[in-house]
DNA sequence: GCCGTTTTCGGCCCGACTGTTTTCAGTCG
């Protein structure tokens, strides 16, 4: 390898470098504006596909939204010296433990940095010992009901850190359960699960409910006192704060029906989108908010049963709930050109699966009627390779009697196509455990990686690429190993990747198993712009396996895809025809 | 600090809640 100055900065980095200079800016008592400028410019960073680093050096970091000439500059410093001197002279100014302080629920960056100011605190702990000798509410503007919340809010923080999320499947478990309950209410007219959990997000923080009712107050006596509720408070007549026993925080808000669209609207998010709708509203003279839409022309507010009455003010079509993340949504629901969204009945077939051969709970007869009972047309049986560990591995022998069983069973079955091919590990070196002879034998092959995780980005990028070069190689799977709120994607160059793919007609898939959402939506929307076809599959491991089917649909419905850009919507002969391999 | 059907300056989403306030600042979602 040649001498190179700093290794470029990953996208993550520059947006955490920029992240951090947001709040010290704040704690600096910078212009909101400003602060937000920093922020905004992180986030599109953060969901770049192209490496920002590369597009500052280029000069061209500032075609990106939110970037303009000055955090391409401090970017750029980023990335040829390795720092940032604004950032540097910050961090100097504010110790860390201020802006650790800042992140307690209720103080905020202008309170922190008084209590820095005037009593030299700089760290929880600091703070704890300030407030438990009552020197805080000796402090202008700071009573003793400031002072012991604070107490208990550096308590709650030092014991549980920042607010916890879960992922979406445990989240919807209790949310649509819940809603059941709601819907099931005599008073209940209508009830609908909003937030980022109606946005099918990756993961949830709390729940929210709107509701309408004959009779509100019965409405929300009767929420406090289900059965999944462990504890709940009414912070106003039309609301119902609460805590299920599984542990989940729910609002439930009771509005009326004219109001319902509005509600549900701002409710559901994301507070990127209320921001970005809201500020092209305000250009066109209207003002939008939780109660109704009002005309600056006119002076009426008008409001909303539905949501899509309150597009429809705006003069934009109806925008679906997954795609409303200031991503290009409202742009293209001005212009009419919103997609088309997939949806799981345009699914055919899956092309990932396991039985008991591998590691699977099921045999394959059950996994093909599991399929057919789900409404597949076809699916192809993947169980692992050979150098699988635990014994969960198929040898070469084992999958030579497995190919025979498969023909014989797709045989048997009227109207149905039964598949047989291999999830094949990619080994360290980008090679395949099982020799070429054998993989030619099958319908189809999915290679994805399962073992060494922790290699440097370029070994990896290599080692993907050449799996994806290889010849036989129908699909990657789970792309980047991450598993959601457990363990971060390993290190790889996308655009190679993704490069890789587009040459060689290798399809990718979009693993539907919510701990793994593998295609990310954001990268999913980068290969989809390739041209790369994506595969949604279930990779069940048991007959109940195909319901987690949605997570891999509200993925692609983040990423903004149509049917047409999933190759599983078509029938098996049609795709098989268009892959790069031709079966025999 | 960014941005443009108010284009190179002057704006920048909206409302609730809380505490220490007598008209509001800070914080949150």
């Amino acid at each position: 390898m040649t001498e190179t100055g700093p290794r470029s900065p990953t996208n993550r980095e520059i947006a955490d470098a920029l992240e951090e200079l947001g709040d010290l800016y704040e704690i600096d008592g910078a212009t909101i504006h400003r602060i937000v400028a920093y922020r905004n410019g992180a986030r599109t960073v953060r969901e770049a596909s192209r490496s920002v680093a590369q597009l500052a050096l280029a000069g061209e970091a500032t075609a990106l939204p939110g970037i303009g000439p000055t955090l391409q500059e401090k970017i750029l410093a980023l990335t040829t010296t390795g720092e940032i001197p604004a950032l540097v002279k910050l961090r100097a100014k504010f110790p860390p433990g201020l802006v650790e302080m800042t992140k307690v629920p209720g103080l905020g960056p202008k309170r922190a940095r008084r209590l820095y100011e005037e009593l030299g605190l700089d760290s929880l702990e600091a703070l704890r010992t300030a407030a438990e000798a009552g020197r805080i509410s000796e402090l202008k503007g700071f009573g003793a009901t400031a002072e012991r919340a604070l107490l208990e809010a550096v308590a709650a923080y030092a014991a549980a850190g920042p607010a916890q999320r879960v992922g979406l499947s445990r989240a919807l478990a209790v949310g649509e359960e819940l809603l059941a309950e709601i819907r099931a209410l005599t008073v209940t007219e209508r009830a609908e699960l909003a937030g980022s959990a109606r946005r099918m997000s990756e993961t949830v923080k709390d729940l929210d409910i709107v509701a309408t009712a004959t009779d509100p107050a019965a409405l929300a006596a009767a929420v406090a006192s289900l059965p999944q509720v462990q504890a709940a408070s009414t912070p106003g007549a039309n609301a119902v704060r609460l805590r299920t026993h599984s542990g989940m925080n729910v609002d439930v808000r009771i509005v009326e029906p004219d109001q319902f669209g509005n509600v549900l609207q701002h409710l559901t998010g994301s507070r990127e989108h209320n921001m970005a709708l809201r500020d092209f509203a305000v250009r066109r003279g209207m003002h939008v908010s939780e109660y109704g839409v009002l005309d600056d022309a006119t002076g009426v507010t008008h409001r909303c049963s539905t949501e899509a009455e309150v597009y429809a003010l705006l003069g934009m079509d109806y925008i679906e709930p997954e795609l409303r993340e200031d991503r290009g949504e409202l742009e293209a629901a001005l212009a009419h050109t919103l997609p088309q969204l997939i949806t799981a009945t345009d699914l055919r077939g899956d092309l990932h699966c396991h039985t008991t051969a591998s590691d699977g709970t099921a045999t394959i007869e059950e996994m093909a009627r599991a399929a057919i009972e789900a409404g597949y047309e076809y699916l192809a049986i993947t169980d692992h390779s050979q150098s699988m560990g635990f014994g969960a591995g198929v040898s070469v022998d084992a999958l030579r009697r497995q190919i025979e069983r498969v023909r014989d069973l797709d045989a048997s079955l009227e109207g149905f196509t039964l598949l047989v091919g291999s999830e094949v590990n990619v080994l360290p070196d980008g090679g395949l455990d099982y020799p070429d002879e054998v993989l030619a034998e099958l319908d189809w092959v999915v290679a994805s990686v399962h073992t060494s995780f922790r290699m440097a980005s370029e070994a990896m990028t290599a080692r993907i690429v050449r799996a994806i070069e290889h010849p036989l190689v129908d699909c990657i799977g789970h792309l980047s190993g991450r598993k959601i709120l457990q363990r971060p994607p390993y290190e790889l160059d996308l655009e190679a990747v993704l490069d890789a793919a587009a040459r060689t007609g290798t399809l990718l898939e979009i693993n539907a198993n919510p701990d793994r959402r593998d295609l990310s939506e954001l990268h999913a929307r980068a290969a989809a712009a390739a041209g790369i076809p994506l595969v949604i599959n279930c990779d069940a491991h048991r007959t109940g396996g195909f319901e987690v089917v949605r997570y891999g649909v509200a993925t692609a419905r983040r990423a903004g895809l149509t049917p047409a850009q999933i190759a599983n919507t078509r029938g098996w002969r049609d795709l098989a025809a268009q892959r790069s391999r031709q079966t025999a």
